[in-house]
DNA sequence: CGTTTTACGTTTTACGTTTTACGTTTCACG
DNA sequence: CGTGAAACGTAAAACGTAAAACGTAAAACG
């Protein structure tokens, strides 16, 4: 691996000289810019941000942690973000959390040695009012970009978030519009915020439509697909008598669609289903899914432009996204 | 930050007895490691590993080079490299190239100039047989592993992949059990190698089951679902007589299917379709996409197993896995 | 012509760690 | 009780770079 001195050495100057003649210092003469510059090319050398980061105290470089990238919910939000700091001259440092506190606590320890100057998060959501890292973090001060919704353990932290609220009542409003009065909430985890938002959402909005809310109606579906299957077994076995379903995500009513589908059953005819999200399977299922569709881009976009912020030690607050509802066919009104 | 010196301080011992202490070298006495240690976890000491890199010259960070994350194809791949590599020890450094040459580039010199240890990439296809950052990295040495196939322009570097000519070959001998005879072939990229082993495998199928190959029935469709929808299109209006399509990937598939459902025809009574790489929205799709299954996790980890060999100077090779054919709903013997 | 300024470089020190190469102290043993 | 070797610890140098501070010569100035 070559390094400044060897150039220096072939060049018959000293190190400084062609550090700041490669920097583009002025104090270097436009000549010997040239014969450095030219010189460090033809000998292939690439800088050590290591050796650099060291010196400067910036690390120029960025963490992210998600907790897994299968979920197709974080493609595009990634994908804003690792554009837009490539743009800023920042590298990324990626993790998984895997939805598990330990190794969250652990890779984004990993970060901080490596000396990340932001960490974007997806936090893995616990009831517990606090949680060691991220009070550590707090502590810290290390500029902290929520993806996500905040919870009592991240309370202090910038964050972006979509107006799951609005959002999921807009959703149930038009189950209402079309007739439905009967209408099944598959639920998230209790620990997720977004995931209690859309809960609320809809009971607001069947309060709002002048119906009271029956919890009978509304199931613990966790956000899997296989999750959203099983809500939709013990659905049938109960029998609330409900005539549309609306899911906390795209992938519970995929998962739910499909028992019902495979039961006989036609959708929108016979029961009609909404999602949230609309990942890239929710436009293309077997019958395209009515959803909730998020600003996904703009969220990671957003998240970037929190984060300059913070660096440049200003508050960053919040950032909430209004989300929209895409109508397709996978809502009519009820069964006569 | 707090740093060794600061623990030395308090503890009253040299910098190195904490370094050593806190690396659990053999010549430190227990009693001070525990004392060091108490303090370093009370003092919130975070080791900074751009300075231990710098020293020891390792960097523990590989780098990872994907097109695009929004790209169903890599997800699991990535999981599984990102899981790997964290139980190792090494952390994670991800950029994308966006398909686009320059910025593959510059990303690779980004990450080669943190001293990543070795890269995994995803190479940006083109037809030259040379290309300047691949000519530099073999010249280096970098330890590489490609994640997909080899073409002229990397020619020497490690790599893991599927075995698509035979796996399309299955997929097409499948359409001619059914009683397929004339099997339209929506095709990749030609810089792509895996289209073109796709593009053989059907080629190699057709003539095993005694047919000629005819060109008329090959059309150029890319690899996103837009593509797949304008091939359709063309096909329709060039009316090749075909009672099959076997894409180059799912989501030109599902674009062609798209096309075909729009127009009134019904899958796959009237037309038969086969995808190749079973990504999520294959399985859920309108109608559920029969296609061959990659493993996407096996490739991940055999690619860490190969930078693995790399990484202690062993010869790594080539990694090529089967794929299998999975018969869902898409494919039917052809209408009579 | 002597002084100041400017242009161009260099030297020295520092970043936080580990490596190398030594120094102590302790303790068993003859 | 002196010796040698463990056991334990330290000082100095090094990793590759940049910041700060300092020369030195030529040019500009009065």
């Amino acid at each position: 691996m070559i390094r400044l001195k060897d150039i220096a050495l072939r060049a018959g100057v000293s190190i400084m000289t062609v550090s700041k003649a490669l920097r583009d210092e002025p104090d270097i003469s436009v000549a010997t810019k040239a014969r450095i510059r030219a010189l460090a090319a033809e000998m292939g050398y690439t800088p050590d941000s290591l050796a650099q980061s060291l010196r400067t105290r910036r690390s120029k470089l960025l963490g992210l942690v998600i907790s897994a990238v299968t979920n197709p919910v974080f493609a595009r939000t990634m994908m804003a973000i690792e554009e837009q700091a490539h743009e800023l001259g920042y590298d990324l440092a990626f993790a998984q959390s895997l939805n598990r506190p330990e190794r969250e606590q652990t890779v984004i320890h990993h970060l901080l040695s490596r000396r990340v100057e932001g960490l974007f998060l997806t936090p893995v959501y616990r009831l517990d009012p606090t949680a060691p890292v991220y009070e550590e973090l707090r502590k810290r001060g290390t500029p902290v970009v929520l993806l996500g919704h905040r919870a009592p353990f991240c309370q202090n932290f910038a964050n972006v978030e979509t107006d799951d609220s609005a959002a999921s009542a807009s959703a149930t409003a038009h189950l209402l519009e079309l007739g439905h009065r009967r209408i099944a909430f598959f639920a998230g985890p209790a620990a997720v915020p977004s995931a209690q938002e859309r809960l609320e959402g809809y009971r607001r909005a069947l309060r709002e439509g002048g119906l009271e809310v029956d919890d009978r109606l509304v199931f613990n579906a966790g956000s899997t697909i296989e999750e959203g299957e099983k809500a939709a077994l013990q659905m049938l076995n109960e029998l609330p008598g409900a005539t549309a379903i609306q899911a906390v995500n795209d992938l519970v009513a995929i998962g739910a669609a499909n028992v019902l589908l495979n039961q006989g059953l036609l959708l929108p005819r016979d029961m009609s289903i909404v999602g949230f999200g609309n990942v890239l399977v929710s436009e293309h299922f077997r019958v395209p899914l009515t959803t909730i569709r998020q600003p996904k881009f703009r969220l990671g976009t957003a998240a970037v432009e929190l984060m300059l912020r913070l660096l440049r030690g200003e508050p960053a607050g919040s950032k909430r996204l209004p989300a929209e509802l895409i109508i397709r066919q996978s809502t009519a009104p009820p069964p006569a």
